[in-house]
DNA sequence: TTAGTTTTTAAACAGTGTTCATTTATTTTT
DNA sequence: AAAAATAAATGAACACTGTTTAAAAACTAA
């Protein structure tokens, strides 16, 4: 019969009206000021309701940065279109750091906060997929880079973290306000910039 | 009159004594988890007297992350008798990466967490001298390697924070977690790896 | 000893995440 | 249609949090 069929649709859909909640909050307060009682608030619910839907605040803010991981990858599925894998290594580090600087509080919570890692651990299910995939596509990129002749000498896992480092690092130290009074002059450009270099860099390798 | 200098003097030694508390604490337990009532048990004095010696908590987390600056700082101190400036930039990588990963919950309140510099911002007579201090001595040595010839066709400013975005990154991922499950089978010799592959590139150069 | 000053305190405020017995709403069975 | 069974939502409570403030205690100066 259709009725639990309904009612299986009718959770899914305040379990849906909860995370839209949240990330309206999360993206104008943050994290650590949106409060489950905000949560309930907006969707006009009591508080303790929404633990029938989430196990906690952190399972909450792991379903979101879920989303976060679904936006950057579509973002790099224009990466088929290049072949070669050196142009398309650089594209990717372009995308990786457009998103970051675009979506400043969910890159956050994607590569910076511990909130959501709190919960890939604590239930031990998951494996993080979300962040392995996007690795993974870098690794691949890497290997294909190696076949090609670029990064002579150099192994494949150490490289691809080297890179991840070093664009995570550049975003998340403006994203950290560490730019602000080191480089004040220079705040809005110097990801650019170091980007630029960083790709000067790698075509001389 | 000695009065009231012994006074300034108990003064003094209270708020180090809250210092040292907040300290104990903060190791043990991270930032968030260590409240104003937890640090005035331990001292056995009440919540409130703390406020008369910081304005708030981030007030301490700051004056806590400063030493945390001395301490790399000191460090810091044997690249005095590096004087190619190419091998003491190495050096420094790996003096930042080991203390890094040596004090994880200091670095993390130092270049990760926003509490410290909360407390810049809003209180804005001073500059965040302390990483001002030390990104000063890393452009110092990447103009050194400048004049010396290396890094041809690069910026100094530019290359100073692609530098220190890659040390950064490296033991940012590694510290927030990220590595855990992507890189699982060589969390704890990634970060070496990484370095070591950096190292090789800035010798390409 | 008294008056004045500084330091410390306890209580209160407004908030937090989370749990749980109870109530309300809905569905199934009689 | 009424009663029983199941599911969902609630509100109060718990043990916390950072911070403010009026009152009390401690100390210094006259």
């Amino acid at each position: 019969m259709g009725i639990a069929e309904r009612k299986e649709r009718d959770k899914e859909e305040l379990r849906e009206r909860i995370l839209v909640a949240a990330k309206t909050l999360f993206l104008e307060k943050g994290v650590e000021k949106t409060s489950i009682r905000n949560i309930a608030d907006l969707i006009e619910y009591s508080p303790g309701s929404i633990y029938h839907y989430f196990k906690d605040k952190n399972e909450i803010f792991h379903a979101l940065h879920q989303g976060g991981f679904q936006q950057l990858m579509s973002r790099m599925e224009v990466l088929a279109a290049v072949s070669n894998p050196m142009e398309r290594l650089k594209k990717m580090g372009a995308i990786y750091v457009d998103f970051a600087l675009e979506n400043p509080d969910m890159y956050d919570l994607m590569f910076i906060k511990e909130a959501p890692m709190d919960h890939v651990f604590n239930s031990n299910d998951e494996q993080w997929k979300e962040g392995f995939g996007t690795f993974n596509f870098l690794r691949a990129t890497i290997q294909e880079c190696i076949q090609e002749g670029y990064f002579r000498g150099h192994e494949k896992e150490a490289l691809s973290f080297l890179v991840w480092s070093t664009v995570h690092g550049m975003v998340s130290l403006r994203i950290r306000r560490r730019c602000e009074v080191v480089l004040a002059d220079r705040q809005d450009t110097i990801v650019k910039d170091g980007l630029d270099a960083f790709f000067n860099i790698l075509d001389r390798l």
